[in-house]
DNA sequence: TGTTGTGATCTGTGATCACAGATATCTTGT
DNA sequence: ACAAGATATCTGTGATCACAGATCACAACA
């Protein structure tokens, strides 16, 4: 299983306090737990978090700094809310970059890591037709398949850039795919993951670039049928 | 004229501190003032920029958070080294990105843009055989042309990921540059922004990418001929 | 009832201090 | 002369405080 959390805060010896506010904060964007244009008190994330302010400054500046978080004039840090425009934006550009992530895994894919795809393949196709509760382990296991392909790409720089921008997508994403369980049962996903994964096995870069791409939009097309994004 | 920096920091009515300090740090490593390895000290910055320690933190976090800087285990913040792994792989991922993003710029063009676009090229190309001590002028139009090509991609996503990645590469690309005005002369990097900006003109989208990826390759292969890269 | 003004409260920002660990410098031993 | 240990200095980290601006709640007026 990889993670998608940056490199540093897996090696340092002793994570600061101001590394695990940032796991944390990360981890609540990106699974959807909090909700686009909700604003988040410095001093309640301290409390909540048990340490001074000085920590949370950091990890909201850390986030703010890659898009993930965003700083009013003189208001509350807040989630960016998604409109249409932006979300169309990032979506062309994911299609683009995780697409070349995609190709790339397929090109320099070695056993161990094909292994690893294919499990997290696995993983996932269980749970199609899940019951709701269990929809918050869909969207884990949904982003352990992504960035397990990813990771097959070998490029840190690239990794990171998909990272950053899942850190962006994620609430809109994840929050709207738990309140719709259904769209999984469709099996569209599980189908672009499957050609994925055979292409990524044949070498076949095209391929693996184009299910990935395919992946991405039915999602981004069925977020934005829901009509939830903002303006 | 274009500029580098994120959007909040120009919109905002009264930037921070930590903005300020952030503005200063990014351009001390754009143009390559800053050696890698070499070691900053919070508090010796907050000196010179005559703030205290915490905007100076905040601007470290932020630009470490892009890797742009890189805090070691428990010492000073460190502009990160750049070995020749390090070096391709960023320089892979720029021809992808913003190779991409010249093609969309052809594809999307306008005539208020293209006539930014050729304007910077001019200005660029007047410095061709430049004298050393206005290298640092030639390379701040590099900068300037490159940019108002991926404005021109009208994607903010897309922007923000290259001017990271700007930031990554800018101190060996720029250090490097000033100290050997005479790749300058040949003309190389002239000639690949001609015929970007031609293609441009033209709506031509896979001209334009491969001008601008045969301009990063050949500004690669100079520094890494260079050898002055880590390792 | 609707609007406006005014004080209370909450916000991020920035400065300062305390602290522990790493590093550098000097001293002491052989 | 050289290595080893002790001390002094410098480092980032985190907590706390002061402050100004934004926001909110409520009351007074029309």
């Amino acid at each position: 299983m990889k993670s998608i959390l940056p490199s540093e805060t897996r090696l340092l010896p002793q994570p600061t306090l101001g590394d695990q506010a940032y796991v944390r904060l990360s981890g609540l964007l990106i699974s959807g737990r909090i909700a686009p244009g909700e604003r988040l008190s410095i001093r309640d994330l301290a409390t909540t978090f048990e340490v001074s302010m000085t920590p949370v400054r950091e990890a909201v500046s850390r986030l703010a700094a890659t898009g993930a978080l965003e700083v009013t004039r003189n208001r509350a840090a807040t989630v960016p809310l998604m409109n249409v425009q932006r979300f169309r934006d990032i979506t062309r550009v994911r299609i683009q970059i995780e697409g070349f992530a995609a190709a790339e895994a397929a090109r320099l894919r070695d056993a161990a890591t094909l292994a690893e795809i294919e499990a997290a393949e696995r993983a996932f196709r269980k749970l199609q037709g899940a019951r709701p509760h269990e929809m918050a382990k869909a969207v884990q296991l949904n982003q352990e398949f992504h960035f397990a392909v990813y990771a097959a790409a070998t490029s840190p720089t690239l990794f990171e850039i998909i990272r950053t921008l899942w850190l962006q997508v994620g609430p809109i994403l994840n929050l709207d795919l738990r309140e719709n369980p259904e769209r999984l049962e469709q099996g569209e996903a599980v189908g672009c993951h499957q050609t994925a994964v055979a292409a990524i096995k044949n070498g076949d870069t095209d391929c693996a670039r184009e299910a990935i791409a395919r992946d991405i939009a039915s999602a981004a097309a069925f977020i934005e049928g829901q009509g939830k994004l903002s303006e």
